[in-house]
DNA sequence: GATGACCTGTGA
DNA sequence: TCACAGGTCATC
């Protein structure tokens, strides 16, 4: 599942397209197109050239030099893939996570550049799209540079699950559901944990700080936010105490915890 | 603030 | 055959 992680994966992949003109856009699907249409966003990126390529959460923005932005989302199965001249596809294609496949039939989105440069976006489940002038400040302070200060702020006087408010990308950008149940792993917090209980020491706000930009981190080192040592299965043992893992729905979503190592407050 | 819809491949 | 996966958004 892309989350952060992904995207951030995506997006040194995509730095060789940095200074490269576009000459074609393939976008076959409209309903992969948010509040644009194939003519329009063909419009802004052929003759364009690109001039960076930057990542808000689990927004992918390529920067073109007319000052039009192109923001890519990847949604659940959503994939980037970027091919040279040679054809040689690169190795972000050989994450895995769901459909690992590449049917053609799942091609969203396509640009190609002046030296022969495809990037693509393969989405199967279509819940990714492509925007253009995406409002990049909905995005919360992102999950790997996160400091202390910034959660505390993100954090404010809510009841609702921790879960759910690392999972809010105006708090947070870039963190999903597998990397948040890490996360809360490594930090030995419960996910249900009201939000106010957490702010309320700037001890456990500190931790946590910490916690989300190291297992972000580990997670981009070892290639995938499915690398955690959560298992994410039904009657795993917890890696720390062997307990039985408890499977709950927190913030809507399936979420795996130790009901042992995860039950009190760490700070 | 919680829930369901969106979408469709996957695996039981 | 059908529940399930989950990022995002609309709606309750």
């Amino acid at each position: 599942v892309p989350e952060g992680v992904e995207v951030e994966l995506y997006r040194r992949a995509a730095a060789t397209l940095v200074g490269e003109r576009v000459v074609a856009v393939d976008a076959p699907d409209a309903w992969f197109l948010k509040h644009t249409d194939a003519a329009e966003v063909t419009a802004a990126l052929v003759d364009a050239v690109i001039t960076s390529i930057d990542r808000r959460g689990k927004l992918l923005l390529l920067r073109l030099d007319t000052g039009v932005s192109v923001g890519l989302r990847f949604g659940m199965t959503g994939r980037l893939l970027v091919s040279g001249p040679a054809g040689q596809v690169n190795p972000v294609a050989e994450l895995r996570y769901g459909a690992v496949r590449d049917d053609a039939t799942w091609d969203r989105f396509a640009a190609r550049t002046a030296r022969g440069v495809t990037v693509r976006v393969s989405d199967p489940r279509r819940l990714g799209a492509v925007e253009l002038a995406p409002d990049e400040d909905a995005i919360g302070p992102d999950f790997l540079t996160l400091t202390a200060r910034r959660l505390t702020t993100s954090l404010d006087g809510t009841g609702v699950p921790i879960k759910a408010a690392l999972l809010d990308q105006a708090r947070v950008g870039g963190l999903g559901n597998m990397l948040v149940d890490e996360i809360c792993w490594q930090a030995r917090l419960d996910p249900a944990v009201p939000t106010g209980r957490v702010r309320a020491s700037p001890a456990g706000v500190d931790a946590l700080a910490a916690q989300i930009r190291a297992t972000g981190r580990r997670a981009l080192r070892r290639g995938g936010s499915h690398t955690g040592e959560l298992p994410r299965d039904v009657d795993a043992p917890c890696r720390r105490d062997g307990s039985v893992l408890q499977r709950r729905t927190i913030g809507g979503r399936t979420t795996f915890s130790c009901p042992v190592c995860q039950s009190e407050q760490p700070w």
